[in-house]
DNA sequence: CGCGCACTTGAGCACCTTCAATGGCGGTGG
DNA sequence: CCACCGCCATTGAAGGTGCTCAAGTGCGCG
């Protein structure tokens, strides 16, 4: 898919909040000309696992995931990256994980070297980063806390709370009704379950009257403080 | 326990690892004042979850964890520290965790505020920060990657492994005979298992020939290659 | 010596996985 | 247009793994 284009910030949905949001307009300028904005598909690869880890990334539209792939051939979700987050792995000599598509999204797209020096002379942005570096670690020790509940009711609980969170443009409310933005599959990798045990856990929900499905991806909260109890 | 002490670069063990090196003598000097160091005895608490975050501390000595407590009193560890390692969460309004003496340690400690002034008015340290909470991110992720192993066999073997790891003073090798720094109960929390599961585990793994176990907390790697398998 | 603590071992059972079959949906090609 | 195929999701049955509950062992310490 050859669709590179410049990038051009005038009109970024997540000007505000990314990272680039520390640098002066002049700054921000000089960055744009470095790099360029691309679209990819669901399920298209934007950085491979074993790759030199030549690029970073600000994700402007859409959702992704970075997995590591065992050598069984077992694939682990290992972060979710939202609007304004950051897609690979600063600093790091060569990309560990894969970082996939998993509706359809829009990057900016920087090589990492030129990246990093501009962080390295501008301490406004090295401060952002650190902020954003942070964050990701917070996020990852809560995928963490997700995976660990015991019973697969409360994962699957765990998990629904967290999509109504993220779906809600207000960070202190949670939407009702939503999408979920992963297949069974997905969920099953990130949960550490089998595909089965995910369909069989959601109907069970269902039927215990805490949610309802509005076809394979649609969820409605019926009972929040019932999800809240199971996620523990 | 009554024992803050002035800190003392100059025999520090890990002055030349921690965030500290990235400082000019001068500059490291002003943080020593700033702080102060001291010792924990196995067990206890060095930060605790609801604190107003208002310390961030670089382990000297010993080892610490990192953990939460759910509601219902479970208690769950997210990270491990060793030496050089940094405690307690930057740019944090209130600490989420609790840290915890694995072993009798020594830390320093300094006032968060005032740390993070140092890091906006020394790019080097700003920097350095950067490197090491992208460390630590690998290191969560590295943690999930550890509890998503399906079987118990498979993470403790990968536990086992990665404790071999970080035993060996060289770290491209492991060492072949190593004590455990965990309990079997912090182990198992650690790997989302029970007391129980980890010691049938480890009964399991020597009596398949892989390790041998010497007292409670000694472990001789014999056949690494099974224990690799094992860990996928 | 006796107590506490951590670890080990055993028996039974709940939960999740595995294997297998079925249904729905979208895309492709006849 | 419809048949066919692939993919995803759901559901069922059987079996295994790890949890729960419970007892027993070894070690350090008062």
């Amino acid at each position: 898919m050859a669709n590179a284009a410049p990038i051009v910030c005038d009109t970024c949905p997540v000007a505000d909040r990314a990272v680039c949001a520390a640098l002066t307009p002049d700054d921000r300028g000089e960055l744009a000309r470095m790099g360029h904005h691309r679209r990819y598909a669901r399920g298209e690869t934007i950085v491979a696992a074993g790759d030199a880890s030549t690029v970073c990334a600000t994700l402007t539209r859409g959702a992704a995931k970075m997995s590591t792939i065992d050598r069984d051939g077992t694939e682990r979700i290992v972060a979710l990256v939202h609007p304004a987050g950051m897609l690979g792995q600063l600093f790091a000599p060569a990309a560990t994980l894969t970082v996939t598509a998993l509706t359809d999204s829009e990057a900016c797209i920087f090589p990492r070297s030129r990246f990093e020096a501009l962080s390295d002379a501008r301490p406004a942005l090295a401060k952002r980063l650190l902020v954003e570096v942070g964050r990701e670690l917070d996020e990852s020790r809560g995928l963490i806390d997700l995976i660990s509940k015991r019973q697969a009711k409360g994962r699957v609980a765990a998990l629904i709370l967290a999509f109504a969170r993220a779906a809600s443009p207000a960070p202190c409310h949670d939407e009702a009704a939503f999408d979920l933005p992963l297949t069974r599959g997905e969920m099953a990798q990130l949960l550490g379950l089998t595909i089965e045990t995910v369909s069989r856990t959601l109907t069970a929900l269902e039927g215990g009257g805490a949610i309802r499905r509005e076809g394979s991806h649609g969820i409605a909260i019926l009972d929040r403080a019932a999800l809240d109890a199971l996620a523990g």
